[in-house]
DNA sequence: TCGTTCAATATGAACGTTCAAATTGGCTCG
DNA sequence: CGAGCCAATTTGAACGTTCATATTGAACGA
């Protein structure tokens, strides 16, 4: 393989110096049409490819965010796939790369991030999964390290005014809007599988559950804490809340739950005849013929980037730290 | 946030030249100790962390493979996932960085190798999923870029003789070893449900059944042909087969499947006294207590870099093509 | 004593790009 | 017709590191 051409290469092929041909792939405006054409020419017939080091050397920005790849989270880890996913795509419209890396808390993280942005690694990070007083966020705040998380600042009074930007989907928007649908249906009792409250997440779908079920049902339904159940985030867990409530003598007309995996286990209690609507859309309940609200995680990587890099080309330490709250839509089956 | 150290502050304060600062972290048995000492108290006092770009440019090497993220794949994502995750983890202790990217089509992809590879973006890549007379291999190969693949060069006479360097699991000792448990369980009328033929991993997985029915059972068996069933991956489609079957007169004491995919749809038909052994211990089948062949990532991706470096710390296109068959392991459930 | 050797450290240049400032030359206008 | 302006292009330097080579000084043998 013969040596890379460079700039210096271009020039002297075309006659032109070497900032003219970096205006060609720059500032194209400055460049008078006739030059334009004939460096572009050359340029193809070297196939010439600017070093992307040198570029970031120069230009002291790596044109990279750095994500972390979180360990397997059960059934639903085809989420973190398909933001990274869309997260690569979008970068590619934006001339910015994805760069993982792994850590085993919260301190470790905040450790891969002074390694990666020290080293220049990196111009910014994607941080996901945000709790409540969540370390990390401060840590990037402190070092002026621009950064945007996908999930709210948990915790805050006020999410308009977070310290930092952000981007989330609307969990509770999502369970009120499956949860009216299927009040529509002529369902009534509709009952909520979740979490253990508090959970930021989780509170959330179950609010939205709430909502819908405050509005539109509750006419001769007993009260709504019989249908409000809650268990961990497991198959078995579920199957066996599920189970438990039945013997309790508590019928429902249908079930709507915080995640696919408690989704899952619930519909092997319930069987085939009442419908259950999951959370994450993730391959099994589509296999299983399950409902379930998906996250619009195209937007939402589309977002991070708007967020941190405004209408410019690079990415800034943003003034203005907005947010962007998204819809999820829910995917109905069976 | 002030301007990051250089070697040149470093050396500054410490009294010695930049070469030797350099040395300290990239020779250190040639700096004398009580220098080295004195170097690396600097260092620490100042936070100094050499600058990736800088350093890239300069030794002409990224020190980043390329892999691509591929379009969501059925249950199955979670494998993608786990070898990623292996795969940086492993990098992090050589010093290397694995940088993403997306890829519509084969093509696609070797436009990408191109991109990124000129860019000097990366200095290799993984690919994943190869198949027979994969493009992308011999692309890559007479542009003389380094890479292994994960998965063989499905195709040729002489596995040993691959013409790349290639990791690879071995499903049909996977599946071997599955099948002779059961039938050492007592378990006769043991199945199989794969995919249609030809294709390179079911078929592997196919015969790794067969070697163990053929050796151990088929006393007073039918031919083994009838219990040898193939589908799409697809969860309804195994569901499909398998209660065809069944129609058709056929009895399975024990199944075993080419994916969990296949397993899932087929514990729907058969219940839960009958056996099923899927393949890729994907989260489902670990909520749902289906036993599951497990692929070794971790393995996988140290000799993925094994193969590409070496023992040495740079990568290297591999003179002498090496290749790695690793052993799954069967995970059993219920 | 004086070259010779070797370990330790220092110096200058180079990697390929873009920034900042300088130069060129055609055009307008008083 | 010359000063002034502006668009187009060029030039020199710099980003932070490591390579290749040079320099230093102490130890050694004849």
């Amino acid at each position: 393989m013969p040596r890379a051409a460079t700039v210096a290469d271009v020039a002297a092929a075309a006659g032109v110096s070497r900032q003219t041909v970096s205006n060609v792939l720059n500032a194209p405006d400055v460049v008078r049409p006739t030059t334009r054409e004939r460096v572009e020419r050359v340029i193809a017939e070297l196939g010439y490819r600017p070093h992307a080091s040198a570029r970031r050397l120069r230009t002291r920005q790596s044109s990279t965010l750095g994500i972390r790849l979180s360990q397997v989270h059960g059934i639903s880890g085809a989420v973190l796939d398909r933001f990274l996913h869309a997260l690569v795509e979008h970068g590619d419209q934006r001339d910015m790369r994805i760069l993982l890396f792994t850590a085993a808390d919260p301190d470790d993280e905040i450790r891969q991030f002074a390694r990666l942005s020290d080293g220049a690694d990196v111009d910014g990070f994607v941080v996901t999964g945000t709790f409540h007083d969540d370390p990390r966020t401060s840590w990037l705040r402190e070092h002026g390290i621009p950064f945007v998380t996908f999930g709210r600042p948990w915790g805050l009074s006020d999410m308009n005014a977070a310290p930092h930007p952000w981007v989330d989907v609307d969990g509770r928007a999502g369970l009120r809007e499956a949860t009216t649908e299927l009040l529509a249906r002529g369902h009534r009792r509709v009952g909520f599988l979740g979490w253990p409250s508090p959970s930021g997440q989780g509170d959330e779908r179950r609010r939205g559950w709430r909502d819908a079920m405050a509005r539109d049902a509750m006419r001769g339904v007993p009260g709504l804490d019989r249908l409000d159940l809650a268990c961990q985030d497991d198959v078995t867990a579920a199957s066996h809340t599920m189970a438990a409530a039945r013997e309790r003598g508590i019928e429902f007309d249908a079930l709507v739950c915080a995640s696919d995996t408690l989704a899952l286990g619930a519909s092997f209690v319930l069987g085939t005849g009442i419908p259950v609507v999951g959370y994450d859309n993730t391959p099994v309940t589509d296999a299983l013929g399950i409902s379930s609200v998906e996250q619009p995680l195209a937007e939402v990587a589309g977002a991070a980037f708007e967020l941190l890099m405004g209408p410019t080309g690079r990415v800034v330490l943003p003034s203005a730290t907005g947010h962007r709250l998204l819809r999820p839509q829910v995917i109905w089956r069976g």
